[in-house]
RNA sequence: GGAGGGGUUCCCGAGUGGCCAAAGGGAACAGACUGUAAAUCUGUCGGCGAAGCCUUCGGAGGUUCGAAUCCUCCCCCCUCCA
């Protein structure tokens, strides 16, 4: 492949490349030389559910790595302790070996979904960190300067506001850009809220006799709600592991707006492909909700495979669009108190888990969200007799079969 | 060591003796609408088989007919000065 072909391809979706002639210079050089380059992207080892935020990375990896160059996996265990200073993160507590290995495992699990597992180096920084000297640590710190911290907009923004920022925090870029010392990196990938830390690679490249490695900086990914970024803890996200339906579905209520993003940074369609998408959905030959559609497909397949994508389409149709039951529905039963022989809807609410509790079962009965065997039901007083098995549905997605015994 | 600010219901945040189950916003949930679980609009948003009652405002005591609000002690967080 040409190298302006493979410039683009790398480039398509990525903010920045910085600088944009040492990532061509270094594509020739290995070109020439046939020596691949050393791609490096960080992961915190605190969470090792991933979701499609984190893939946006992991995508661009498999860009390099199908363009045969080295992909590194970093697993950023010594660093986890220290926490990416946002000003909210706490120190956190040291991970036990054993956990390390059992999130490592979990991420492989995860990652190889996309990556070629002969291809990939999976490392961690404990590896060289834990053995460093207080001696080294102080070394290192000296390679950088206050002022130089305090370039970052989220250490500046603390200091000038009487926000503590802790020493330690700044040692977290300084371990991050020795990381890529160590590993001697060509290139490091990360999100743009990474862009300071990756420069400080670069400085701290330079100053350790390497050729400073280029970064790349990848759009932070927009989670379901089209507002705010993808994470866990704002329940926005579409996790790598989530069944195969409930990963359809989530991609097919992300905002229309959001989807050609989601194109560019999550499949492997060419950029072409995606602009030609792009301007039909413009002109409106295609319909917004068809490349919605294409796009839950792609996703769902890299994940699981055509046939559960397939079926979690259907699904989706067969709820949203005709309203009908689903598929599968769990079920349980309920035991009633032996004196009585006939069961109360807010019991059977509360006990299904439908509602948390009898105010709120009462609540959506009112607000005409609960369906017996698909007809609504209006009275909370409703008593219901044994030994029969009832569909309970709460709004338009929650479905239960129950079967209340004595 | 000294001075000061603060801890409120899932989150942010108002509330300085009764009108407070506690404003407002966010999140969430339900309803309407829709190609969609988007957007928008409406409603709900501590618990109780619900009349009324019970529990909640960092913790423990106290004052008062009555406390998120006042007092005492304690715990925790933050800032400034040295």
């Amino acid at each position: 492949m040409d190298f302006n072909k493979q410039f683009e391809l790398i480039k398509s979706g990525a903010n920045e490349i910085i600088p944009e002639e040492e990532l061509i210079k270094k594509l020739k050089l290995s070109a020439s030389t046939g020596k691949p380059l050393r791609v490096k992207a960080g992961f915190d080892p605190t969470a090792p559910d991933l979701h499609l935020g984190h893939t946006v990375l992991i995508n661009k990896l498999k860009t390099f790595q199908q363009l045969g160059h080295q992909v590194i996996f970093l697993i950023g265990d010594f660093t986890g302790m220290i926490g990416d200073p946002t000003g909210k993160n706490q120190t956190r507590p040291p991970l036990t070996r054993a956990q390390v290995l059992e999130n490592a495992q979990t991420y492989k699990e995860q990652i190889f979904k996309l990556l070629d597992e002969e291809k990939t180096q999976i490392v961690f920084n404990s590896k060289w960190m834990l053995p460093m000297s207080a001696q080294d640590l102080i070394k290192l710190c000296s390679h950088y300067t206050i002022a130089r911290m305090l370039e970052r907009n989220d250490f500046s923004k603390r200091y000038a506001d009487n926000r503590p920022i802790s020493i330690h925090e700044f040692i977290y870029p300084l371990i991050q850009g020795y990381d890529s010392v160590e590993l001697q990196a060509d290139i490091e990938l990360g999100g743009t809220d990474q862009k300071f830390n990756l420069l400080v690679g670069r400085e701290l490249q330079r100053d350790y006799k390497q050729s400073p490695q280029v970064i790349i900086t990848l759009p932070l990914l927009e989670g379901v709600d089209g507002v705010e970024k993808m994470s866990k803890s704002l329940g926005n996200y579409i996790g790598v592991t989530e069944p195969a339906a409930v990963m359809f579905a989530k991609l097919m209520s992300i905002p229309d707006d959001l989807m050609i993003k989601y194109y560019r940074l999550l499949t492997g369609l060419t950029p072409d492909k995606i602009n030609k998408i792009e301007q039909e959905l413009a002109a409106g030959g295609l319909h917004p909700r068809q490349a919605k559609k294409d796009l839950a497909l792609l996703i769902v397949t890299t994940y699981h495979s055509v046939q559960e994508a397939k079926a979690a389409e259907d699904e989706f149709e067969r709820i949203h669009k005709l309203r009908q039951l689903p598929e599968d529905i769990p079920q349980i039963s309920i035991k009633v108190e032996d004196d009585k022989n006939c069961i109360w809807i807010v019991t059977m609410l509360t006990k299904s888990g439908l509602a948390q509790s009898g105010s709120q079962a009462r609540r959506l009965i009112k607000q005409g969200g609960v369906k017996l065997n698909q007809q609504k039901v209006s009275d909370a007083n409703l008593e219901l007799p044994l030994y029969k098995e009832y569909i309970l549905q709460v709004g338009r997605r929650r479905f239960i079969k129950v079967k209340p015994v004595k």
